[in-house]
DNA sequence: AAATATATTGAGACAGTCTCAACTTGGCAA
DNA sequence: TTGCCAAGTTGAGACTGTCTCAATATATTT
């Protein structure tokens, strides 16, 4: 696993460079263990340095989930891309949107950051939630070709009974969560087309 | 709509019943205007008294909450149990899944809340959502008795597809919560037993 | 008109977010 | 090698918020 790297900027300054890795290590730690919506200041202070250098990496907590989840976030559209060559595209769709699940369970809290970020496009989320968003489409829309899936449910839909069940999973269980997302998306294929 | 008792308490003074009833009545307008989450500072102020004497009255958030939401808890409670008469088990389990969709919706972040307080036994929320939920479970046995409803999906699991179709509808759009709900809902019916 | 149980007050301890003027320091050019 | 300055860091300080509790005030009872 490679380190991100920070955005389309120019070179950083070594000590620059050495503090935002710290603080990405720190904050991916501490978001581990007490959710998206832990303090700031302690991943400040458990990189070593002021917070004010936090701020100036990352401007906003959403600027630093972004560099965290970045990599994992173009995985996950790439095995959609992927998953369009498999031979059953019932089983694609629901294996990527379990995976998807997977992946919005990392740190608690995720979801509902990742579900307010694709509606607020000036979230520095919002452009990965939306490539994530259009993966699942691809998907969506070959299984509606297939006649599997009723054609009244949306990318939008299924984006959010993926963040949805995982939103129950992380407040009740795990279980819980892998539950739902089967209802929903049987539901989904459910005939009574409207 | 007649005005919330305060607990099983003995009476109160009437300056404290004064203050009781306005803290309530001041709730109710900030959250709807700001979401469960608003400050409580606020609310105290906006009622004339002072912090100390809102926390004296509601030690937690959730004891307010409950408070606010006694009455409509109870309705619900008593919806489900009407329905039970109602000639088609499955329009009941639907119309009444709506209806608590409805009653989830009315503050933002309140389905936080109430999912966590169904987990949380020393939740001041927690008797009342365990009542919902057992009222709920009345109409989801009749459908699965009535064979229209897998038998494998749980009182538990309808519970959180409610909230969790609320949480959805109130960081998107309430249409999309009452889709998810129809999905979900859809999906619990299925054929397809384990 | 006390006496007393009941309520209210608001300052204060604490934790967190975010900003910005003053300070450091890395890296380049002479 | 030196010195300069753009780039980076610092941490105090202005906020907003939660929650507590000793001091104070007030309703009710006798």
């Amino acid at each position: 696993m490679t380190t991100a790297d920070p955005a389309p900027q120019r070179r950083m300054r070594a000590d620059a460079r050495r503090n935002y890795e710290r603080l990405l290590a720190e904050a991916a730690t501490i978001f581990a263990e007490h959710g998206v919506e832990a303090s700031l200041e302690e991943i400040a202070r458990r990189a070593g340095v002021a917070n004010g250098t936090l701020y100036s990496h990352f401007p906003t907590r959403q600027a630093l989930l972004e560099a965290l989840l970045r990599d994992r976030m173009r995985t996950l559209s790439d095995t959609a891309r992927d998953l369009l060559d498999h031979p059953s595209v019932d089983e694609a769709l629901i294996i990527w949107a379990r995976a998807a699940m997977a992946h919005t369970t990392v740190y608690r809290g995720l979801t509902t950051s990742l579900m307010r970020s694709i509606e607020d496009e000036s979230s520095q989320l919002h452009a990965a939630c939306q490539a994530v968003l259009t993966a699942g489409e691809q998907l969506l829309n070959r299984a509606q070709a297939a006649g599997t899936v009723r054609t009244d449910a949306t990318a939008s839909d299924l984006y959010a009974l993926i963040n949805a069940a995982a939103w129950a999973g992380e407040q009740t269980s795990p279980a819980q969560g892998e539950r739902l997302l089967s209802f929903g998306i049987d539901g989904m294929r459910s005939a009574t087309d409207s």
